[in-house]
DNA sequence: CAGTAAACTTGC
DNA sequence: CAAGTTTACTGA
């Protein structure tokens, strides 16, 4: 038999260690070694013991066979949560591009132990009939604490420290004393620390409808065969998602098993919650940045000693340590929170499709508005998809008006509210309803547009909109294409052609001197700095002391508001012409979300989307509530333009002080790429060219597999590890990316 | 030129 | 990171 040989990562968290080190394989252990177990290896030159992870088995050395250690042992605990992690950390390295080391701490954040919290209490261990002979012997002998603590034991068997020490005002001292003679004995009790909401009254499963219910018997049918799929749950907004994912868990849990949900951002979190813990108890536990460290520690302990079986948390909540992990659920899976801005890029969904493959659990990926990567695998049948129609509770459907700003410019309307949006506010501020005003601002990035005809100066290589930058140019950011920014509109020659600039305080403004009676709240990232700010703002609307809402995405997310019966955008250009190639899909979603706000109670809704681009499909369909439609038309242009989900796209991009040496090591970069036949785009300027003096440069490279694109980064990895590049460049590698660079 | 502190290298 | 190796700099 050939000699075999293990790939380990050694134990270390130090970027130094970054690598991968081969041992030998002892011939006894050559059976029992798999890839993901933790070994024993001497490590150094002083042979210290470490603690290493297989990632890789192989016949053949790739180091100089003479320098090759052995394995000392194979860790008995075998495949122990902490091991499925490496693995899982191993997968992200390989496929997100970055270091081992970066993809270990994404996955197991560094934990110090904390010290477990703990309850003291006093019990008495005297039996009942010799305690009032002992008291009275107290009392006679002017014993006026022990007496006290004696009597207050006398009632209830334990007492707890607090009203030892607070309330009967004991020392410390009489109590160790105590202990001593026999009497009573200080217990200790361990518990986690619960950062949830707590005293929470139960409530019992509302009855499912029968869309709900058909869904739920397939999956406990798929469940029981032992088939575990992804399934795609695509409804309305108000149909009644949180239903079926409480009744699979329901599910999951009954059979011993552990579930994880991901929601898009912590500001979600307290509402998820309250909702699961009225239905599961204490069994729920909840993850996120927002945690002391000690709670941290407890929820992370808490579901890894099984005193959990449900966790609610952002993207991070996917790496809780479950003994036996049976469903993940991740709601609003289209949104791009789910991918980590930091390196490894990885994405949520991607991630938890493979823990749950690793692991054996199912995936139930929620949305109104599915991203086009799940639609996609849902249709081709990977993934199963689950469809609700109607809102649960006989809420109707919002009447959608689309109003064309190019003709309110023409009629001589040069404000911000095109005349029927002026109009309804008028009547429901008459009405005392309230209304929502929504300014898409996220993705915006100064590109230009003609006021009178709405065309929007655009990259005649990408069909995506140029970027104004300050030289005066204006730049495509995927190809580096520039031209020179015009004077009049090349489409029409009227000169009213800028840069679009719309800002919440400037709507604010024009509201107040629109509506002078009307109360109005203004909700951005500049009113919601502070702690809390975000839920008193929300408060304050929702018990109805304001009339009108202002502000950007961050007010359309999950809040339900009975008496908004006007929901307004007020440009939905300011997200569609974002210059990249998800630009469309993001404004459908929004669009689909903001007008999901209106008439959630018993009153009708309406809503008025603002545009210049009334025509957009993205539009059309929003306006509709047609996915389905708007899915046919933006996969198509992914097809024409050979995007993602239908082609791959990695991104690289450089960062580095010197525009010189970035510039230079990125075309280099292209070269490597492009020698082995592969086709570059860039290098370019990013659209963000030079941030706090560093200056930044892409490349792009799109395939149709994504193996290929494995490749590419490998093949990059592994020249950057030749080069000795200078030392102050910065790479990064990040696969379909959310946004543009 | 020994002795030692600081800087750098290496780990399979 | 920890141990080992090289280098730089003392002081006699």
């Amino acid at each position: 038999m050939e000699t075999l040989y293990a790939d380990i990562i050694i134990n270390i968290s130090h970027e130094a260690l970054d690598r991968v080190f081969q041992y030998r394989v002892p011939f006894s252990l050559c059976d029992q070694i798999r890839v993901g177990q933790s070994v024993r290896v001497p490590f150094g030159a002083g042979n210290r013991e470490q603690k290493g992870y297989v990632v890789r088995l192989s016949d053949r050395a790739d180091y100089d066979p003479k320098k090759i250690k052995e394995i000392l042992s194979i860790e008995k605990d075998g495949v122990d949560a902490e091991s499925r992690m490496i693995k899982l950390a191993y997968w992200i390295r390989e496929n997100y591009g970055s270091t081992m080391i970066q993809a270990l701490k994404t996955v197991l954040p560094v934990q110090d132990k904390m010290k477990q919290k703990e309850k003291k209490s006093v019990r008495l261990l005297l039996p009942k009939d010799q305690a009032p002979g002992l008291l009275d012997e107290y009392l006679g002998r002017h014993y006026a604490a022990k007496a006290r603590l004696l009597a207050a034991l006398m009632d209830e068997q334990t007492v707890s420290w607090e009203r030892v020490t607070k309330c009967l005002k004991i020392p410390r001292t009489t109590v160790a004393g105590m202990e001593q003679d026999g009497i009573i004995r200080v217990e200790t009790e361990k518990f986690y620390r619960n950062p949830g909401p707590s005293g929470m009254e139960a409530e019992d499963a509302l009855p499912l409808n029968e869309s709900q219910e058909k869904l739920i018997q397939e999956f406990k049918a798929d469940y029981a065969a032992g088939e575990r799929r992804t399934y795609l749950l695509h409804g309305i907004t108000g149909s009644g998602k949180t239903e079926v994912y409480l009744a699979a868990i329901e599910e999951v849990v009954r059979k011993g098993k552990q579930a994880i949900v991901l929601i898009p951002e912590i500001a979600l979190t307290y509402q998820t919650v309250c909702r699961f813990t009225k239905r599961f108890g204490d069994r729920v536990s909840i993850l996120n940045s927002r945690l002391s460290k000690g709670e941290k520690y407890d929820q992370w302990l808490r579901a890894k000693n099984g005193d959990a079986d449900i966790i609610i948390g952002p993207r991070s909540a996917l790496f809780v340590p479950f003994p036996n992990l049976g469903l993940i659920i991740i709601d609003e899976e289209h949104e791009g929170s789910y991918k980590s801005e930091q390196t490894p890029k990885y994405h949520a969904r991607e991630v938890a499709l493979e823990k749950a493959d690793m692991e054996g659990a199912a995936v139930i990926l929620g949305s109104a508005t599915p991203s086009l990567e799940s639609y996609q695998k849902a249709l081709d049948g990977e993934y199963r998809l689950w469809t609700l129609k109607d809102r649960a509770k006989e809420a109707i459907l919002p009447d959608v008006y689309i109003e064309d700003l190019r003709e309110e410019l023409k009629q001589g309307n040069r404000s911000m509210f095109s005349r029927r949006l002026y109009e309804l506010i008028g009547d429901r501020l008459r009405k005392k309803e309230q209304i929502m005003l929504f300014l898409n601002r996220r993705g915006y990035a100064g590109f230009v547009s003609c006021r009178s005809c709405g065309t929007v100066m655009q990259c005649p290589h990408c069909d995506v909109s140029l970027t104004y930058h300050r030289d005066g140019k204006l730049r495509c950011h995927y190809c580096g294409y520039e031209e020179a920014m015009q004077d009049v509109c090349p489409e029409c020659g009227s000169p009213f052609i800028g840069t679009f600039g719309l800002g919440t305080q400037k709507a604010e403004a024009a509201i107040r001197k629109e509506f002078p009676e009307a109360r109005v709240l203004r909700m951005d990232m500049d009113t919601t700095k502070r702690k809390h700010s975000h839920e008193e703002i929300l408060k304050t609307f929702s018990e109805g002391r304001a009339d009108i809402l202002v502000g950007t995405q961050m007010i359309v997310k999950g809040h339900d508001f009975a008496n908004v019966t006007l929901v307004g955008i007020l440009a939905a250009d300011l997200s569609l012409h974002a210059s990249d190639f998800r630009a469309a899909e993001r404004t459908f979603q929004l669009l689909t979300q903001a007008a999901g706000r209106a008439g959630r109670g018993d009153k009708a809704g309406e809503v008025v989307i603002q545009t210049y681009s009334p025509e957009h499909y993205c539009i059309v369909t929003a306006a509709a509530q047609d996915y389905e439609e708007f899915y046919r038309q933006e996969i198509s242009y992914r097809t024409m333009l050979c995007y993602p989900p239908v082609w791959q796209m990695l991104t690289v991009l450089l960062a580095g002080p010197s525009e010189e040496e970035c510039k230079k090591t990125a075309q280099r970069m292209a070269r490597v790429i492009q020698n082995s036949g592969i086709r570059v785009i860039g290098p370019g300027e990013a659209s963000l060219a030079k941030v706090n003096d560093i200056y930044r440069q892409v490349l792009y490279v799109k395939k149709k597999d994504y193996k290929e694109l494995m490749k590419v980064k490998d093949r990059l990895e592994l020249w950057i590890d030749r080069q000795e590049l200078p030392k102050d460049i910065h790479i990064t590698f990040d696969f379909n990316p959310m946004s543009s660079y």
